[in-house]
DNA sequence: CCGTACAATGTTTTT
DNA sequence: CATTGTACGG
């Protein structure tokens, strides 16, 4: 294959293939030989296809794939952009380093495991562990906390400041200052948290989300020799969706990309996710880093009638601190967007409903329409109208299947067969077992502890606690047998476990939905069948989880399904037909976004601007969703639309409107 | 010390 | 409304 590369190399094929295929400043972007690329591409340009374009090209011109690094925003995306490349190229680029920020790093991180005091077989940490981890140890530092102090530590507030100081990349005393300065007699006690949780994570061979970038820019910055092997390896760094970076993966790319090619496509319009420290700052002084650095602006959007991109960039104009960009589109002019203005949600989730029906009949497929909200609540009542109607949805965001508590037993379970030394794992476990409470595993623990495989001493009996000792044995049995299964195949172990105990106590606990959370667990084994270990299993579930969902379609292939979609979860994807609902004070904006209102409408932006020919925006007036009803009318993004943008489908009261 | 019965409480967005 | 905290009896 690659000799065929190298035979089109000596014709011109290649070069004229690129510039049909692709506009001049996409193609510029695409061939451009440079250190530095920066390409601010308005949605609908076609960054990725320029990006996966790029990639192809390197590739044509015979750079090795393992020296090439491709950070996307999710999993998928780096998925899809590998299976393009290779529709373009007629081979698989294997041994490309693809994918998130926190799945590479997860991937660096298990190569030099022992150099952060961890074994390859570390657990990663979601945010419901952390928060367990850090009660506890609040628990031991303030043994009867104060009532001022209650308030504070509530609902994640602590693990929230320890997340956000690390991931904006300041010092906890000097975050705390900045942000929280309500908080500042607490710094010492905020320090203490955090040298216990380290040390805890350690001991328990776990990392969490933000660790897998943190522990892997500390582990390039203390070791000379690992840094300047990345340097080399990596002699091209692309990176889509830049805007959304936060201070660590900024510098990480800094730092890896010090003697590399450096390729970033974004677009500060697009930027949504500061709740995650991500800085617009950094795409927009990039160029001050890499002085040679190319800047290629790419306008034309590819997606969206005129219309809806009018609407789009009114809206947008509203913020005050935007780079102006002129997008323009060559699409022949379509239907204006619909605004329509329901009495309350429920009449609002019909009119959807109904519309879709609409639609389909019309011969539109499913999957090329979606529903999008800002908030993952906001969708339920439209789900019920979908069931009424018996239109088939996937929801994506949101209710996380991860959450729930049945999935998160299968979990522990599997994690500590993976990673014995991981205590949340075993507490889960253990407490699930009749007799067994906190004080009786806290026992069990500082026994099983010393031990360098926790698994091995409890499965041998080399264990026997005072009190539960009933429970402690139905534990260690199933243990015995999950571990004569492997560690290969994941279905086994899944079903192993549902044939234990365990399915006793989830019948017993979850009587009413038992049935359907042994579905939930059943399409959890069966998406564990395409991995060949417990270790990539469980880390495709944490770090990506909606290719479970996707497994789904793999499923049914034949089958058509409805979007339902959080806007966040929806960038970068387009349809046909977008509805956008919940589009009323007091839900969209979010209040407790409205510290932010820019980022807000870019929200609204973004999710605009996924619609290529039709765009409905739905409102109710009064809203029961949530706790109790709520009047708001029109969100502010409707109403400070110019009357051109949109029509009024079903006449309302216009007070509403001035 | 465990488990249960009741009260309180709190909603963005995601790796 | 559904999860999480608290109070008490076994």
């Amino acid at each position: 294959m690659k000799e065929l590369a190298r035979i089109f190399r000596n014709s011109t094929d290649w070069y004229k293939r690129l510039k049909k295929e692709l506009n001049p400043e996409q193609y510029f972007f695409v061939t451009h030989n440079s250190p530095a690329i920066l390409g601010i591409a308005g949605p609908g340009s076609g960054k990725t296809r320029a990006l996966t374009y790029r990639v192809a090209h390197l590739l044509y011109e015979n750079v090795p794939p393992g020296r090439i690094l491709l950070v996307t925003f999710t999993n998928k995306a780096a998925q899809e952009m590998k299976k393009r490349v290779k529709e373009i190229l007629g081979y698989l680029p294997e041994g490309l380093w693809a994918g998130t920020f926190h799945s590479i790093g997860a991937r660096v991180l298990r190569r030099h495991a022992r150099l952060t005091g961890r074994e390859a077989n570390f657990s990663i940490l979601d945010e419901d562990d952390r928060e367990r981890m850090l009660k506890s140890i609040l628990a031991s530092l303030i043994p009867k906390p104060a009532a001022k102090e209650k308030n504070f530590f509530k609902k994640g507030a602590a693990g929230k400041i320890l997340s956000l100081s690390r991931n904006s990349n300041s010092p906890l005393d000097f975050f705390i200052k900045e942000n929280n300065p309500e908080m500042i007699d607490y710094i010492p006690l905020f320090q203490q948290l955090e040298v216990l949780y380290e040390e805890k994570k350690r001991l328990a061979n776990a990392f969490d989300f933000d660790d897998l970038l943190i522990q892997w820019l500390r582990l390039l910055q203390e070791n000379e020799h690992l840094k300047k092997y990345y340097q080399e390896k990596f002699a091209h760094i692309l990176v889509d969706e830049y805007q959304d970076t936060n201070a660590v993966q900024d510098r990480l790319v800094l730092l890896l990309g010090e003697k590399s090619s450096i390729c970033l496509v974004g677009d500060d319009a697009q930027s949504i996710y500061s709740f995650r420290c991500a800085e617009i700052g950094n795409i927009l002084r990039f160029p001050n880093h890499k002085p040679s650095c190319t800047v290629i602006k790419l306008v034309h959007n590819y997606r969206s009638i005129p219309e809806i991109l009018e609407l789009a960039n009114c809206s947008i104009a509203q913020n005050k601190n935007q780079f102006p960009k002129e997008l323009y589109t060559t699409r022949p002019p379509g239907q204006k967007p619909q605004v329509f203005l329901a009495r309350d949600n429920l009449e609002e989730a019909h009119f959807v409903a109904d519309k879709i029906i609409e639609l389909y009949n019309k011969g539109e497929e499913l999957s090329q329409i979606a529903v999008l909200y800002r908030s993952s609540y906001l969708s339920q009542e439209l789900e019920m109208a979908l069931l009424k109607r018996a239109i088939p949805y996937l929801t994506f965001g949101g209710l996380k299947f991860l959450q729930r508590a049945h999935i998160k037993d299968i979990i522990a379970w599997l994690k500590i067969i993976e990673n014995p030394r991981d205590e949340l794992s075993w507490q889960r476990v253990a407490l699930m077992h009749g007799g067994i409470g906190e004080a009786t595993f806290q026992e069990i623990w500082t026994l099983l502890r010393p031990f360098p495989n926790p698994l091995e001493a409890a499965v041998q009996g080399k264990v026997s606690p005072r009190r539960g000792a009933k429970g402690w044995k139905t534990l260690t049995s199933t243990l015995r047998r999950l571990i004569s299964e492997g560690n290969e195949n994941v279905s086994r172990l899944i079903q192993v476990i549902m044939e234990s105990p365990y399915k006793d106590y989830l019948l017993s606990k979850y009587p009413e939905d038992y049935l359907e959370r042994s579905l939930g667990i059943e399409r959890m084994a069966a998406y564990g069948a395409r991995f060949g270990s417990l270790q990539e299993f469980l880390e495709s579930l944490l770090l990506e989880e909606t290719l479970i969902i996707d497994s789904v379609k793999e499923e049914n292939p034949e089958s058509d399904y409805l979007t339902l979609s959080t806007i966040h979860s929806a960038k970068g994807k387009e349809w046909k037909t977008v509805f956008l609902i919940g589009l009323n004070e007091g839900r969209f904006p979010s209040p407790s976004g409205l510290k932010n209102i820019d980022e807000e409408r870019r929200l609204f932006y973004v999710a605009v601007t996924r619609a290529k020919d039709n765009l409905f925006l739905t409102c109710a007036e009064e809203d029961f969703r949530g706790w109790g009803s709520f009047i708001g009318g029109p969100s502010v993004f409707l109403k400070e639309l110019p009357l051109h943008c949109y029509e009024c489908s079903v006449q309302m009261n216009q007070d509403f409107f001035r």
